[in-house]
DNA sequence: GATGAATGAGATTTCATTCAT
DNA sequence: GATGAATGAAATCTCATTCAT
């Protein structure tokens, strides 16, 4: 019972992110979500209060898992070995479920959102802005404001991953090598290059 | 009439697009568009057959516009001009109207997206690849596919362009003289350089 | 300028009668019979104040006109001759204009009616009721309720139009003389004939 | 549930078709339509796509059950006993429900008919019309077109129900024997009497 | 007088949510 | 607990009517 419970549970969940990355969360409607996750309509008011109430379950554990594996040790780490956590945290995050896709899509002043979730992205926020700050400290990333860097970073990943997930590319170890370097060029400073 | 026809149908083109931009195609409705139009809500019917209609039309004219300013002189310039070229039009066609940001945050699998719309999607792509390719023949760009290039510039500006919007950044000219350099590095060939 | 009015006038009503016709009162819009007439909407509320105004205006013509026709030398005929007087009364009304057609449609009851056509439909059944209470004083007719009476003979001649109007058959003369027939058959005594 | 469902498409189809035979289709709402039926207006959207369709469907089983009724051993009658037949299913039909009313009300032509809809008048008109040939063979019956023949009893029939329905006339037996009669000697050869 | 763009009340239709089974 | 039929509030869309030109 609590098994098959649990089951339905993730099956709404799984549905539901799905569904809410291919059509975004205004055009679902409960009984698409019902009819993906194998369960009837009624079913789903038995986990979720209301339809703003799963998205925003569903965004909070996104963030949640998202800032835990990023807070895994973070802060040993170099500034470009950071960027690398950072980059294999999105990359692998992608991989396990379309969770990642889900909140980098997903605008902070999205209608739906809650105030928890709002919280939540500010404190995502503020962990990437830590990152960003040593690393301008140091002088090995550009001295824009952190906002931006996530933004350039978050961004242009995003926009990839909609390409593999339409079928127009396949990510390899190779281009995801080269990804990171092309994001990561973006943010560097380059000090003693001279710049064209 | 003719001016007042026309005052009204960009009143409600105007509205259409910056609601659709704040809160996407699916919940905006009539009548918040026809609010913000100060227009009653027949008279957007009088216009658009329905509000699919609307929002390709919208989109249509978004990207032609956009596809008009880029092809000026486009071809004349060398591939980091045009680069800059390309930089510019999306910064002062986001300046002009909110279009360039409705057209970068359509996806192009939108479920309201007609053939037409996803056509001029083609179209654009193809003017995009055929500059990235003569980039890489140069060795001056990346040698990755231009879908990918594409994603990783429009994906950091758009991201950034909503910091821009929500008023949680300002678009002055250093900044966008940066942004363009961050956009250039994530993409060129940094051939002699030891990268780090 | 007058006649310039009294034909648009003219021209309202024969749009409004045939599209009543075709399609009932409700499935018409003012701006077909703006377009059938060749006149912009809102000439039609010149002339009519409301749409239901002028389906009653319309109703009222043509059960007035209808009853002009059948009312001359009308009591000075023999049944039988009276009974051919009627369905002259219908053929020549129906050539003349679809008005005939279009208040045989219009149920006693019709929703848009209004109290002045609805005793214009009695007076006009009175008129019927006194020509067959004649008949059938006279032994000439079947004893049966005028009402029942004048619902068979006005009930197969609307049938019977309506295949005309669609183009089914076409009525010439022989068809004509034959339905008369039909319908005196359908309602005379047959008193001495042994009937199978 | 299944007798709970199916109770509730019932009501829906009695209200639909009582309301379409008083009103017209135009005129009911689909609201007019859920009120009588005692159900919420989405709850006719759980039976039926459209209004359109609900018509069409409601139109269908009309003149299939119609239909039915009249195949039943009609072959075998002979001219005579086949429009006694006919007559009967007619007077049954309504009886039974308004059914028989709506589909004679129809034209064939009516805007929301569908082409099943079309198909459907045009079996009932071949099955009527091969009556009518073998009556006008054995020459029993006026040597008409079918369709004229059809439009002369259903016509007749159609507006004296009309009366039955709004409460004008009361239909006895003796009354419905005497209006068979007036059908038939509407159609019927009168061959060796002389007519007046 | 004539027009047709503009309007909003009211139509059709959708869908988040409830609740009897 | 699970279901999906039922619901009605709110969406999209239509059209009789008005009114500035």
């Amino acid at each position: 019972m609590l098994s098959a419970s649990s089951s339905k549970y993730d099956m709404i969940m799984k549905a539901s992110v799905s569904l809410f990355t291919e059509r975004g969360f205004d055009a679902t409607t409960i009984p698409m979500i019902a009819e993906r996750a194998h369960v009837g309509t009624g079913t789903i008011y038995r986990y979720f209060d209301s339809k703003e109430t799963l998205v925003n379950v569903l965004f909070q554990e996104s963030i949640q898992r998202f800032m835990e594996k990023l807070k895994q040790d973070f802060s040993e780490l170099s500034v470009r070995e950071g960027f690398h956590h950072v980059f294999c945290c999105l990359i692998q995050f992608t991989k396990e479920s379309d969770y990642a896709l889900f909140f980098l899509e997903t605008k902070k002043d999205a209608h739906y959102l809650n105030a928890t979730s709002r919280k939540m992205i500010e404190n995502l926020t503020q962990m990437l802005d830590d990152y960003f700050n040593k690393g301008k400290a140091e002088g090995v990333i550009r001295s824009l404001p952190s906002n931006v860097l996530i933004a350039i970073v978050l961004g242009a990943f995003l926009k990839i991953y909609q390409l593999v997930q339409t079928g127009d590319i396949e990510m390899d170890m190779d281009l995801r090598t080269e990804l990171e370097q092309c994001c990561w060029d973006a943010i560097k400073l380059h000090s003693f290059t001279s710049q064209k």
